[in-house]
DNA sequence: CCAAAAGTGTTATCGCTACACCCATGA
DNA sequence: TCATGGGTGTAGCGATAACACTTTTGG
């Protein structure tokens, strides 16, 4: 029996493979990281990748990059943004496959330190990531280029700083991001005159004697912030 | 017969219908407007949409794009930009179809007019947007936000106006795209600044009795400023 | 007591904003 | 000649960038 008009739209076009890939960033308190993964699938088997699985009918694309980085980091609610479809015809010698990039950043810890040993995954520094497969050097670039559009406007740094950090720290953060050294006073005043962190009694020793204050950033105050339409910028 | 494990990591995975949308903007040097389609088939044939369609096995999602702008418009070489991926399961009733949405911008003149009878197509100012089928309408206000982001720190704005253009008439442009008046004075001393324009002998008369000197955005001296590490802002 | 990082305040400069007057011309 | 839009300059302000000294404390 022959289609009806209404089906024939959508049955006279051909599917193609979906995937996500995530490009995940971390920070040690040193250097921006990058979580790779060697490709246990040929081809390309034992090559290093980024981190990616097809998109399932029953799940959003999105619910696919969460799924795909909840399973390979065992943490939760990780912060992601879209980075962009990657679709060209021969991307993928094994099959025609169109990708959605994400980029991601977590937190260095432990849950995600387990991982590493699971998955054979493994922290690159920005300066030190190998060839990887398929068009995943292009992607990680353009992840880096995203990250450095959206940290200076947005407060998406602090995802990658533990919930306690000092000014210090945050600074460094913004140095490695951005491959430059920010002025520690300006850098100071700027992001403490947003008021968008809250000072701790505590201090952090680790890294000099005398110990910097701990700051936690306050996501209410960074939304009031932005109803009053006073922007973010660092 | 058993599939090998290379093959089965594709054919293990299911395809899923991929289309691309095209948000078209236009600007009649008094307004920003939108090209929408009457859709022609089912399901919501009849209703207002953006245009797409099916990205082909032979075909990379972004020259997708392109042909659909080249289809419907009947111009070539149309700028557009990836504006993201529409992965929800429900998104389209007919079917799970995940689209991946481009903004376009086009001078209007006359092969677009044409098409603009072709098929069924209207051009609606950004106050006047109709309901739209499916996201359509979250993909029109994602489109004028990428569009605003955008027109600040790239110079795109000129391809929304013919090749020689007045001062006043670019700064109507930005007037209307982020829907506020911008000081006559302090604009043209701006993007003057920038020495990315060059001044005809010819005037434009068709807005005062005076005229206003037509101009033309010089691609090169824009590029050789980026060069040097100066940045386009309006 | 000293090395090493944390913390603080002032000044100069630059870019942005606000603003008012003259010019050219067709009707 | 006058109404309309085009074209120009300047002064004030606020944000940024540059910069030097004091504090704390573990070793």
């Amino acid at each position: 029996m022959r289609n009806t008009h209404k089906k024939a739209f959508y049955q006279d076009a051909t599917p193609l493979l979906v995937a996500v890939d995530c490009i995940i960033f971390g920070f040690d308190l040193e250097e921006l990281k990058l979580l790779l993964f060697k490709r246990k699938v040929e081809p390309f088997k034992g090559e290093w990748s980024v981190i990616g699985s097809f998109v399932q009918p029953e799940e959003s694309v999105s619910s696919a990059a969460s799924r795909v980085l909840g399973a390979y980091t065992g943490l939760d609610g990780i912060f992601m943004e879209p980075l962009g479809c990657y679709g060209e015809v021969e991307r993928d010698p094994g099959a025609r496959v169109i990708s959605q990039a994400y980029f991601a950043l977590i937190r260095l810890g432990e849950e995600e330190a387990q991982a590493v040993e699971t998955y054979q995954a493994k922290w690159f520094g920005l300066s030190a990531v190998p060839p990887l497969i398929l068009d995943h050097n292009q992607m990680v670039e353009n992840a880096l280029q995203a990250l450095r559009r959206k940290a200076r406007y947005r407060p998406i740094g602090f995802e990658l700083l533990p919930e306690k950090f000092t000014i210090p720290q945050l600074k460094r953060l913004y140095d490695a991001i951005y491959q430059q050294e920010f002025d520690r006073r300006n850098f100071r005043k700027k992001i403490l005159s947003m008021n968008v962190l809250d000072k701790l009694d505590e201090k952090d020793k680790s890294n000099s004697k005398k110990g910097a204050f701990l700051y936690r950033f306050n996501r209410q105050q960074y939304e009031e912030m932005i109803e009053k339409g006073i922007d973010f910028v660092l």
